[in-house]
DNA sequence: TCCATATTTCAACGATTATTGAAATGAAGC
DNA sequence: GCTTCATTTCAATAATCGTTGAAATATGGA
C-alpha cells in the first residue's frame, strides 16, 4: 500500500458517520448491508450518506452492488488488513518478537462481484 | 477505545506529514526522535512540524519529553494497538477464526515517563 | 402506465484544515 | 550577559469538508 492510499482511507475513516458505517459493515462481513439499513441504524439522512458512502468507496474501503431497489455495501477486507500493515510496518525497526505483523482478516465465504467499484 | 478517540486518531493520521512522521516514529521505537531529526528525513518546516505534532499529541498517537534543546517525541503503542482494535472489532461478526483479533505491539524496553503529557 | 420505495445528484452554506512568514521562547556555550 | 541553536507561537490565507433541502433517477408492483 502506498502513502496516498493509507492518507485516503485514514481520512475516509476519520469521520463520525463514516467511522460508523465501517465498523458496522466490517461486523457484516462480506454480505453486507443495505444503505437503508445503514441509514436506520445510524440515524442519518439518505443524502448525506450517500456522500459518505462515496468517500468510502472511493478509499476503496467499501464496495457496493445493487439488489432490486436496495444498494448494498460491504467492506473490503484487503484495504482494511492493508492499511492496518502500513500503520505497523516495520514496527520498533522489526526489534521485539513481540511487534509481529498483525493478522490478517480473511473471510471465507465468497464476496459477491463489485459491479462499477 | 471509544468512538470519538478513533476519530481524532484516524484524523491526526489522516495527512501526508503526519502519517509520515507517525511511521518514522513507530519503526525508531520507544527511544524516539528529535523534532529537528524529523523535520531532516521529511523536509518539512519546523513550525509547520509542531502543528503536526500537536495534532499527533492530542489524539494520544505520541508522546514528547525534552531532552537539553531538542524535543523527542516516540510513539505511544497502546494507541496504536488499541485503534486498530477498534478498526477491525468483531470482524465479520467473530464468525470466522481468520477474523481472530490482531497482535499487539509489546516494545519491550521501558519508555520514558512523558512529562506533560 | 402510474405510484411508491430506495437512493443519488446538485448547489449552497458555515466550519475546519494546512501552510506561510515573522516573531518569541528555552537551553547551551563562550 | 550575549549568541547560537532548536523549537514553538501567532495571525492570516486559501482550500477542503459535512450538512441541508429540493429535485432527479432507478426499480418493482398494481
Amino acid at each position: 500500500m502506498e502513502q496516498t492510499d493509507a492518507v485516503a482511507a485514514l481520512a475516509a475513516l476519520a469521520q463520525n458517520h463514516r467511522l460508523g458505517v465501517y465498523r458496522l459493515l466490517v461486523q457484516a462481513g462480506p454480505d453486507g448491508l443495505s444503505a437503508g439499513a445503514i441509514a436506520d441504524e445510524l440515524g442519518v439522512a439518505p443524502n448525506t450518506l450517500t456522500f459518505h458512502f462515496d468517500r468510502l468507496r472511493a478509499a476503496g474501503l467499501v464496495t457496493v452492488r445493487r439488489d432490486g431497489r436496495s444498494m448494498i455495501y460491504a467492506a473490503r477486507f484487503e484495504t482494511m488488513n492493508a492499511l492496518v500493515a502500513y500503520l505497523t510496518d516495520n514496527c520498533c525497526g522489526g526489534a521485539s518478537e513481540q511487534c509481529a505483523p498483525v493478522a490478517a482478516c480473511k473471510p471465507s465465504r465468497k464476496r459477491a462481484k463489485q459491479p462499477a467499484s
